[in-house]
DNA sequence: CGGGAGCTTGACATTAATCAAGATCGGTGG
DNA sequence: CCACCGATCTTGATTAATGTCAAGCTCCCG
């Protein structure tokens, strides 16, 4: 079923019960060690906009996201920044600089109602300690979104707009889009024209024209942050390249 | 000749003793360990030009630098490549692909004559069972090398060109730099205009120009893959942007 | 010497940024 | 309920940055 999260779970207070943990990194912990986490843990709410840390800011812990999206911004001093990454409901959040032992480096966004727990920097540096296992999950996990992030790199380069923004509608695809039974598509995009221009590193006109020239050529239809897709193939044509035969 | 790194330290042909392990994720094993992964070890020369890896083969371990300079490189499967990351002497290589438990991502080429160990992967994967302080290294390495990522992917929507090719220059300097008397500084790059361009994510005409640019304002002088830059304040300014005054 | 790879330069094409209005949407207070 | 407001989105005209194509050049290596 392609529906990840139309509904968000009633999540448990609590971590050993938690309904999220067993997909994330903290899967390897047992109930007696999800308790002692449990104990010292926070959770706020976090209204579309705000900030669940900001560059600069110390770094104490890790985040969970319980509901809702975030989104992971890198500026420089210049009103510049570019979207790197989303972190959706059931995943851990703010590991990087964690580990690194330093102050965030980067931005995180709510883009909708969001949930957050916080956990304890001492706690969790203990159980890294003294739980091999998941320190090699983190690992597995930094593995995926350095991979992500080079792939990135390369595709700004290597490709023009139109076919990014064909590539991230389709990563968002799993998440956000449902299909009918004719296999024509919807995607609800979770973030507004500046977050996908600041994901593509292209701007907001920019974007806007992009999604007009696919309407144009039969891609897909738009309305607002809603996308159809009446033909995934097309889609998936959008991200390959012109090549010359050999 | 340009000596790309001035002089090679005789290295060691063994893990314990050798000089570079101190500064390596590998400083955390003791010299029991050291000894049992160097039964395993083994070494390689490779020729500028030449793959110590390349995407899609199987990674069975990791990879240390004793000498030389290793690019990392992704490509699609047009043609289009870009550098990410260059791998310099007594740094480990490749563990990406490892803890990822996937097939390589990326090819590993040397930019100069470079030797390379290969240290096995049943080891490796035993030590960071055993020893938390190991894995910990490598999530701290790891941080960096994102970060460094992400980094680079906000600078190339956020900069042009020649603010790319001073800020690469100015990563080059540590490495590849020398003063003189008066401040006057001599890099010798690692890597041709071929690398530069694709480590800027641009063409290599457009890092002709940008050098030739640089040139006439008199940030620097440049003969083949020396630069000559007798002021680096004027290199530092190049960095920043413009910004209107509030 | 000759040949090829890497480097350099020029002319030109193209993509995307910039600047400048409008249009629309969503919330808020009258 | 409606009018207004700011934020977001859209469109058009123009410009700037960089890519593309096509030569020549240079240097190293056989």
């Amino acid at each position: 079923m392609p529906s990840p999260s139309p509904r968000i779970p009633r999540v448990q207070n609590n971590c050993p019960t938690c309904p999220w943990r067993p997909g994330t990194e903290l899967s390897v912990l047992d109930r007696e060690e999800a308790t002692s986490l449990d104990r010292k843990r926070t959770r706020v709410v976090v209204m579309p906009g705000q900030y669940v840390f900001q560059q600069g800011e110390a770094c104490l812990g890790l985040h969970a996201v319980a509901a809702g999206v975030v989104a992971i911004r890198r500026s420089d001093g210049h009103g510049n920044s570019a979207l790197v990454r989303l972190v959706h409901a059931g995943q851990t959040l703010g590991y990087r600089d964690f580990f690194a032992r330093s102050a965030y480096t980067a931005d995180a966004q709510a883009l909708t109602r969001t949930e957050v727990c916080f956990l304890d920097g001492e706690q969790i540096r203990c159980l890294l300690d003294c739980k091999p296992q998941f320190s090699l999950r983190f690992l597995e996990r930094m593995s995926e979104d350095l991979e992500q992030a080079e792939t990135s790199i390369l595709q700004q380069t290597a490709s023009p707009v139109r076919a990014r923004f064909a590539t991230l509608v389709l990563a968002l695809r799993e998440r956000y889009g449902k299909a009918d039974s004719r296999g024509r598509l919807t995607i609800d995009l979770p973030m507004s024209r500046r977050d996908i221009a600041q994901a593509l590193g292209a701007r907001v006109e920019t974007v806007v024209r992009t999604i007009r020239a696919l309407e144009a050529d039969g891609v897909l239809r738009s309305d607002g942050r809603r996308l159809f897709v009446p033909d995934l193939d097309k889609l998936l044509d959008e991200v390959e390249q012109v090549e010359p035969a050999v």
